[in-house]
DNA sequence: CCGCAACTTTGATCTGAATCAAATTTCGGG
DNA sequence: CCCGAAATTTGATTCAGATCAAAGTTGCGG
């Protein structure tokens, strides 16, 4: 799902890239991109787990045995401050991995946005595969330079002192999101409550409201139900979004060769 | 650099991530993590390049063909917004990697902050490297999960609504760099410029020296010249970083099986 | 050693968003 | 179909930090 394989990569990686990804989008119109025999082995590896809105997925801190692909619903990855508010990392969607650890123990807290179904990865069984398939870990790597630029995009989107300019950016971010799976990028669906979304942007509920409504009175948007929105004036969005933004795409048969750092 | 050899990993992962390093570190008191073997290759391919102080090293965009890793001196990577001004998105430090890319373009312009000595690899030649070394694959891996937390952690600081937080939180950070470079955590040194610090913290030049000089008001820390901070009260730093804030440690000897997203 | 330009501090004012406080809407369950 | 809890909107007030402005510093190049 990160790298395609309906285009030539730009560049000198042809087969280890082609052949690269972890699961065809399950059931989405993208293309399938693990071999068969990657799926044949993920199957036995991996088992299907459902959680409930509103489940904790696994705490900061647990012992991180396992990580997870999303098949469908939406996940927030979180930490809690010492003051019991959250601060939100990152909104987690259908083909999406999440699971990241440090000295086996997961870095931060994730709970079920909306109803949720995933495939549950043991650490211990990935490994194993992980070390015998070098195309498996190319993949990887592909996957964590895109959470990579990311969480690049969203520290870029905090560092803006402007509300307006933050929600702004956000509803580009679900626009791409949902073109990137196909559906349409005009009628955003927010599955995250208003608090959440503050949480993410670093603001308070009060002012995402307030600006959400400011884009509405100005003919940007339109309002549906509380848990849509639609966008009338994608230009004037991407004005007010400002940030030297550069249109990201949802892939990475790009260059992923590419550092860490930076 | 970001595996630890001198320490037994945690699980399931032996050999492959012993043997897994890009660069020793370059004569600090680290331990060396290449193989000779992989240090020789790497000579073969790499180049030295020094940028002076101030130099763009390369620009929001550029083709990227090559990878830097950083001997000495300090770096950041930044973009431009259209107003001019620039948000920082990390300061780089030496045995850093640089040079994230998306399309074969750089994501992101990077400049030198003091006179600065790099390796500079390009990238057709690393790719064939890498897809011959698994080991230097694995621990690419390693390396990413490091930045991925390194940038979320940003995103946490900058989620931050307090001013004197987000200084504190500054100072952890230049705390644990230092350290893990065998400096005092106590003398901090701030080769960077107090506007570039507010970039890199999403709030104003003024602000910075005000939380700086609120910082020191309170005894938490003394001020040399101003480009040094001493640390007096480690405690009261980290109280007011407040944030959820789980001791980082630099380097990745850790679980890197992790995922891509969270 | 001087002078200037870049950087930093300090001060005064203003503003946007946080906070506090209702009022209103939505929606799931009985 | 109605009820109540949760989510959201709206309003009033406050305040932290941005912005504007000016006065100090520092350190480099001549």
């Amino acid at each position: 799902m990160l790298i395609r394989d309906d285009e030539d990569p730009p560049a000198a990686h042809g087969p280890a890239i082609a052949a690269v990804a972890l699961w065809g989008a399950s059931g989405g119109r993208r293309a399938q991109l693990l071999t068969d025999e990657q799926r044949a082995r993920l199957s036995v590896i991996a088992s299907i787990v459902r959680f409930k809105n509103g489940a904790q997925i696994y705490r900061e801190g647990d012992r991180a045995d396992a990580i997870f692909n999303i098949v469908s619903g939406v996940v927030k990855s979180y930490r809690v401050l010492p003051d019991k508010t959250e601060r939100i990392g990152a909104f987690l969607f259908p083909d999406d991995l999440f699971g990241l650890a440090e000295e086996g123990r997961y870095v931060n807290a994730t709970k079920a946005v909306t109803a949720v179904t995933a495939y549950r990865i043991p650490v211990a069984a990935l490994e194993g595969w992980l070390r015998k398939d070098a195309a498996l870990e190319f993949h990887v790597i592909c996957k964590l330079c895109h959470e990579l630029r990311e969480a690049q995009r969203h520290a870029f989107l905090l560092g803006s002192r402007n509300a307006l300019a933050r929600v702004a950016m956000f509803f580009q971010l679900l626009q791409q999101h949902q073109a990137a799976r196909g559906e349409s990028a005009e009628d955003l669906h927010l599955p995250m409550t208003r608090s959440d979304v503050a949480d993410y942007l670093g603001m308070s509920l009060e002012a995402v409201s307030r600006s959400v409504r400011t884009l509405a009175d100005r003919g940007i948007v339109s309002l549906g139900n509380r848990r849509s929105v639609k966008v009338l004036n994608r230009g004037q969005l991407e004005a007010l979004a400002a940030l030297s933004g550069r249109e990201e795409k949802d892939d990475c048969s790009t260059d992923p060769l590419m550092s860490s750092n930076d």
